[in-house]
DNA sequence: AAAGGTAAGTTGCAACGAGAAACTATTGCT
DNA sequence: AGCAATAGTTTCTCGTTGCAACTTACCTTT
């Protein structure tokens, strides 16, 4: 069993999708990009002024970003020079990585919360650090985390079942 | 005022400490030597061996991580050919932002969950999606987000203050 | 309609980083 | 002493990044 797990290690180090997810956004630029996006950038040359990235690679890392489905390239109804990039649903469904990378330098790398920050429009209080959770809310940690074969996992449905049977 | 807050914005673009995690993280591989390090790699054969890197990146990469004080990186007493590259609290802190990456290419990606799958220690139940919650708790979705500057931000004290007063 | 400007790229070229394979330097085993 | 294991380093090739100039389509002004 000892030897079972160790070779679930090694499948988990291919079967993941870390890997799959690094494909899309891996490479240089991706993130920052996605950050313009969520930040009100539309169109290509907001990009390339906001960043200073140069525009080729610009170019590319939208053409891919559309590629993946992370962003929509439509040309604009009024002015047809202009093309918008947005976000789509799974672009947005990165949210919770971004702020957690951003919250992580913000405490290991900068130090400091850079303003304007991020809050919680109904009230404007900060949002919180973003955590891994159990299923009922507690922040797990370190030690609070294991892995576990489909056969180990206990799911809501095997609840319901022995709820039901009480 | 609008166009403070869009001076705000592009300030953002700088000073937002997201540049800084991915100066520390940004690189090909970087995020995959963690991964490894999360799952239980120490030493160099191993991470060589189990993500199949080059050699001579994989140095480079591991130095950098050191550098940066994300790994450790210590010759073991009892072998003193070996040397053990261990996670610091600052590399452990990268967890969540390493689990809403996989979690989102689980989603978006490869649209199955990858056994083994990391599941609370305590009762063997899966944790929950990584997510952007509120200060009480609430999951803050597409609409619910603001970027704030640090006077209209609301702060615990300032609550526990009216809270006094009453 | 012509001229000039703006938006979104593309192309060419120099520099840098990634990858494969072979080599080196310690240390441990017998 | 001789051989294997560990953690690199070196060399060379090739792909990527980045800058600057160029292009194409479209809009605005006169």
């Amino acid at each position: 069993m000892g030897g079972a797990i160790r070779e679930s290690l090694r499948q988990l180090a291919n079967d993941c999708s870390l890997p799959a997810a690094l494909e899309a956004m891996g490479e240089r630029w991706s993130f920052l990009i996605l950050r313009g996006s969520f930040n009100g950038l539309h169109h290509f040359e907001e990009f390339q002024s906001e960043l200073g990235i140069a525009r080729n690679i610009l170019a590319n890392r939208l053409a891919r970003l559309v590629d993946k489905g992370i962003l929509v390239r439509e040309p604009c109804a009024d002015d047809r020079r202009k093309i918008e990039y947005r976000l789509t649903d799974k672009g947005y469904a990165l949210l919770p990585a971004m702020i957690a990378l951003r919250q992580w330098g913000e405490r290991w790398e900068t130090g400091t919360p850079a303003y304007p920050v991020l809050v919680d429009a109904r009230d404007s209080r900060p949002i919180r650090p973003v955590q891994v959770l159990s299923h009922d809310g507690r922040a797990l940690g370190k030690g609070d985390l294991l892995w576990a074969l489909p056969e180990d996992v206990v799911r809501d449905e095997e609840l319901a079942e022995v709820k039901a049977a009480e």
